[in-house]
DNA sequence: TTCGTCATGTAATGGGTTACATGATTAC
DNA sequence: GTAATCATGTAACCCATTACATGACGAA
């Protein structure tokens, strides 16, 4: 009956402060648009929106609300229900956007937190960042350590999984660290700076979200 | 009270299999030795070994039981309890083992299933990899068009974040073709046959467990 | 008029965590 | 003898999914 997630709820807040939407149209932007790979179902969507707006942070209205209020009153029957921000909604997720704690470079709420750097202050953005690489720093020493250890014990597939593992966390690090020298430097998106130099490789942008194979997104998008 | 979980208790019989072990060494090996980014806890762990053992899979023995039965006879008062494959359980492992529906190369399974590849026959392992490969496929055809879409109205880390998942998944795939490539031309794992060829790059090896950066495992493993 | 998709919801269930409670063993 | 770590367990909660139920609306 309470449903309060953080991160659905901080991406609910989010994209409602772009503009109003209804739910249906909510979930798709949810596990398509941002570049979470999750794919969140209507079962928790829904009740969510329902706690948001008893905190006050959300409005219901009747989606497309009849111009003429005689030709279509009964539109709202069962029709859409476009949910918008209110005033406190709008502070509250800039409390949220401002919030610093270790919760904001974990794993499932880093890759929301840089969908919404666009709206997010620089120093903000650096502390995530910064957190977030020696939150994976400290992980690279125990992955280091754990690879030495079964090294002795091989196992081939073992073996490979976790240097595998390794590497791609190395790789994240790598990014981390060029974004975190594009943000000190000031950049503006290498990519709308300079569109000239772009293959297929990676060159240098932005970061890295989270990771490598996620949950699969939009397994049902459309 | 039913906690069958799947990964969990694959996990589990798979490690029981290579030796017998109380819960505490279990999880252990859990969140570390086995190449899964995952942390599971007791509360998890302790109540998924009494249903395995209710399946008839595992039996429960006092550890290292008394020698002498008056010297310690109240050993077993809440002593170690050491867990062991039964005959019925280790059928049922390989059965699970030789099981090659989605489920095996979805991205909380792959892992695990390629975690105990050293013990499953190559056209199973074939399968899997084939079957995680054309899963990923799909999902980069999702994450292209996607991509285009949010490339109009550009936003920045958005898009970054976007493009980042994609080069990750793109990545994975990559490991894929190498590792179904070495498993057709019959291979004994490139570390071992050709140590000489090995800086800090990749080079081949075999797969890619699921991408970039898990849970975390072991925060709290000692 | 029926089919597909848009759209909103709820109840049951799942699979896990956290916090707690307890006790044995080892090292200092 | 006391602190750390090993070791087992339970109850309460959390956050989500699945399956289900309902209904509107547009196009063939």
């Amino acid at each position: 009956m309470s449903r309060r997630s953080g991160i659905l709820e901080f991406a609910v807040l989010g994209l409602l402060r772009e503009s109003p939407m209804h739910g249906y149209e909510l979930r798709k932007r949810l596990n398509t648009s941002l570049g979470l790979f999750r794919a969140f179902s209507y079962g928790s969507l829904y009740p969510c929106l329902k706690t948001l707006v008893q905190q006050g942070w959300l409005t219901e209205e009747p989606g497309t609300p009849p111009e003429d209020p005689l030709s279509a009153p009964l539109t709202g029957r069962r029709g859409k229900i476009v949910y918008r921000l209110t005033a406190e909604g709008k502070e509250h997720f800039e409390d949220l956007l401002a919030q610093t704690g270790p919760d904001a470079w974990e794993d499932e709420h880093f890759g929301i937190r840089f969908a919404f750097f666009g709206q997010t202050s620089r120093d903000v953005r650096m502390r995530v960042l910064e957190g977030r690489r020696s939150r994976l720093e400290e992980r690279l020493d125990r992955m280091r350590a754990s690879l030495a250890r079964t090294r002795e014990r091989l196992d081939d597939y073992t073996l490979e999984l976790q240097r595998h593992g390794l590497e791609s966390v190395e790789r994240e690090v790598r990014w981390l660290n060029e974004l975190i020298e594009s943000e000190r430097t000031g950049r503006t998106s290498r990519r709308e700076t300079a569109p000239e130099e772009r293959s297929t490789q990676d060159k240098g942008g932005l970061p890295r979200h989270r990771g490598g194979t996620p949950p699969d997104p939009s397994e049902d998008t459309d």
